[in-house]
DNA sequence: CTAAAAAACGAAAACGATTAAGTTTTTTCG
DNA sequence: CGAAAAAACTTAATCGTTTTCGTTTTTTAG
């Protein structure tokens, strides 16, 4: 590895001279900044990333933390999506990003706080964890740079989905194709959970529909076996719903089951939604209509408020920023005119 | 944060007492090495990987390289599965992973190579990139340690999911269910194609299969779209094969759209089969028969492998690595009786 | 031309660890 | 007991940068 050193005697300067050269500093004269740059790339200069940190305490480096309930880890189709755009932007601005565990480094454990000193990062992003969980909790109240997504805490920058506005376009876009009875599966307790779920009953009232207690149901998220069961239910209503939302678009699909299982039709005989807007529901006929959340704009937020926050902390604010997703109209629910 | 420096003299010794004390070395003192041991936790003391690295050439961090043509980045089925599998077992051994990019740090673009030198990674894994591009050979032909999935290298360690001994089972599991006319639309050019596709026709061969021309098509990787219009053709054929083979799990979506929109029934009227094994297959009926490629195992090897590779390099075989993966027997290829 | 101001450059001290080599203390044993 | 060996600990250099402050050179202006 060629240092400044090598560069520097190549030079005939000093390595501050060097330095300042690389770092486009005004303490130097123009002509040997250039020669500088000249040779340092000839000689395929690269800077030491740990030199540099060790001595600025700036890493441009970020943690990512994210542990689901389910441990489906990078697998969780929304995280993936929001990761994948929060990655695209921070490395845009000079970022690499690498990801926070709680696990052992030569025999001593470190928390998610630790772990975030031990590296350096200069800041941190939380999605889908457990955010009642100590070590979250530690790290939420440590001094680091940080971003949460589709979480709120006091004093803390957060991304949240709107799952307000997002229940309440999806139902408001069933109620105009004329359903009116429409049920509800909703995924298990959470704080996105209780958002949908208030704003689900809310809008129903709004737009003047009678909700009857056995169309809400519970079944956890991206748990088809449990929607299956709970489709199945509604079905044997004696007055079934002629729409049911689904807590995501994965766990439609175990209502997908039960509704074929039944010889029934989707969206003839009976209208489905889900919620989330993944690819294989846009790939699969009847295409799933759905409230495709929009994961490139949650990651992009993200990304760029914490970098906001690690470059300029003082102007950045500390706020809540909502983006709204949009209806995916599939063909999975039936427009009635009998009304 | 606190360093040795504040450890020492809060335990009156050298700074290189206490390093020792930590690392575990056995040039120190039974009782003062356990009394360090103690006044560091108590002082919350954790090492500063900057330093560490600067000094040692080891950051304990490993590169992981994925691009794929699609820019589908994370959200890779395949490659997110391998990747976490990977993230898992690294992370037991103590190192984290960052993501290898290519854009730019500060006004100068920086190639994979130069990125991984500038991060300090000890290893790199390389997944699902273009094999072709340029800066992908430079890293190849670099010095460090590395280790390549689904493409082999001379000279380098290559973990590679059995698409020969894959596409045999499955075929062979197909034909055992008295499956004599059986379709493949495969995917585009590529290294795993030819493989999966040779493996098809001598499978074939060495079971006294007949498979005329027509029976072979091409649709790209997760082409709904075009696996769509080839079932079409499939299905539109004089003799219509009884089961259809698609390139993966995803696209074989698009083959169901196209089987129900003639109102045919899977798999009474005509079979299917995947490959890949992803989720959804195995919640959405009928279940998908598929090869469920190990994941798990070729992203553990992969970790394994590496880590093997960066701390005992002498006595690490430069090898290839083949990792198979199992028929998935779902309920969407038809046991014919009638042989 | 000369003194002051400005610009360009260099010396050296950090940053927080590791480690080879040297020094002191303790143990061993004839 | 005392010398040699072993164990325990320290000193100081080092990794590759950045940055402060001091020094030299050049420019400006009276």
């Amino acid at each position: 590895m060629v240092s400044m050193r090598d560069i520097s005697v190549a030079c005939g300067v000093s390595v501050a001279t060097v330095s300042k050269a690389l770092n486009d500093q005004n303490d130097i004269g123009k002509d040997t900044k250039i020669r500088i740059r000249q040779i340092a790339k000839e000689m395929g200069y690269f800077p030491n990333c740990s030199a540099r940190a060790l001595k600025t305490n700036r890493s441009f480096n970020l943690g990512v933390l994210f542990v689901d309930d389910a441990r489906s880890g990078l697998t969780h189709d929304y995280f993936a999506n929001v990761l994948d755009s929060f990655k695209v932007y921070v490395e845009e601005r000079g970022y690499d990003i690498t990801f926070i565990n709680s696990s052992r480094v030569r025999a001593n454990h470190m928390s998610y706080t630790e772990h975030a000193r031990y590296r350096g990062f200069d800041g941190v992003v939380i999605a889908c964890v457990d955010f009642h969980d100590p070590e979250v909790v530690e790290l939420i109240q440590s001094k680091i740079p940080l971003v949460t997504i589709d979480h709120l805490f006091h004093n803390r920058v957060a991304i949240m989905s709107d799952n307000i506005k997002g229940m309440r376009d999806l139902l408001t876009h069933i109620y105009e194709k004329g359903h009116r009875e429409i049920a509800y599966i909703h995924g298990a307790d959470s704080a996105v959970t209780s958002q949908r779920l208030l704003s689900f009953y809310k809008t129903a009232e709004e737009l003047g529909l009678n909700v009857p207690d056995e169309y809400i149901l519970e079944a956890a998220y991206r748990d088809t076996d449990a929607t299956f069961k709970c489709t199945q239910r509604l079905l044997s209503l004696d007055k079934p719903p002629t729409c049911i939302l689904y807590p995501d678009d994965f766990s439609a699909f175990g209502g997908i089951n039960a509704i074929h299982k039944r010889s029934l039709r989707i969206p003839e005989d009976i209208s489905i939604a889900g919620y989330d807007g993944i690819p294989i529901g846009r790939h699969f006929e009847p295409k799933l209509t759905t409230l495709n959340q929009n994961t490139r704009h949650l990651g992009a937020y993200a990304a760029e408020k914490l970098i906001d926050l690690i470059e300029k902390p003082k102007t950045t604010l500390i706020e809540q920023i909502v983006v709204s997703g949009t209806v995916y109209e599939g063909n999975s629910v039936l427009e009635l005119n009998n009304r």
